[in-house]
DNA sequence: TCAATATCTCAACACTTATTGAGATGTAAA
DNA sequence: TTTACATCTCAATAAGTGTTGAGATATTGA
């Protein structure tokens, strides 16, 4: 994980709608929605405002999407998030272990 | 922690010459850095470009700033990282404990 | 007071993003 | 085949963002 991917998903993740479409999908589990009860969960009046975000948030590698006939199964992708977390403690917190991680000390 | 106030702390980080910058701040350390400094560091030719970046990053409570005579010193906020994080592992994260946080079940 | 320094504010521009309706595509079922 | 359904793509518009140079403000020192 490198400063501009991890910009990437945070961007991905900084809009009050993809955020609470990301966390539809975490809390929907494993099995994923379908874009149709997605929208309905989150309140985004037009499908193509949810599919225009929805691409956005797979762009990322956040989330998956999975084709079944008609409808589009979406999934969370947890270990993107756990890398994302992973990267923040990391790189920008404030504990002991950092300060000095060397990947780009200036 | 809400959505709406995580999604802005998100939406800050998630420009690569923000996320740079807040993290020249957390690897200063407590001393944090004067405006000038931090603008070496990160590698923003414009400090009418830098001065926008940290404005953003003060609003939404990351970063905070001190007036030294005519140096700004600027500090990472760690406690509110602390919390981004948090909310990011309890809301966002595929744990076990995670799944119905309740706040908003839908 | 005058000059130097640190930083900001303002105005301008190009670029990107969010939202929407209309219509296209593909699948299934009658 | 015709219809219904799920979702996307496209085009348009409004709003927001990033970057910059020019100039303002405030502090310090000669």
């Amino acid at each position: 994980m490198n400063v501009e991917q991890a910009a990437k998903q945070l961007e991905a993740l900084g809009s009050p709608a993809r955020l609470r479409i990301y966390r539809a999908l975490v809390r929907a589990g494993h099995a994923g929605l379908p874009v149709r009860q997605l929208q309905e969960r989150v309140g985004i009046p037009a499908a193509s405002t949810l599919s225009h975000h929805l691409q956005r948030l797979v762009l990322t590698g956040l989330v998956s999407q999975e084709r079944q006939a008609t409808t589009l199964i979406c999934r969370a992708v947890y270990p993107a998030m756990d890398a994302l977390i992973g990267y923040l403690a990391e790189e920008c917190c404030a504990d002991e272990r950092c300060g000095a991680t060397g990947e780009e000390a200036a």
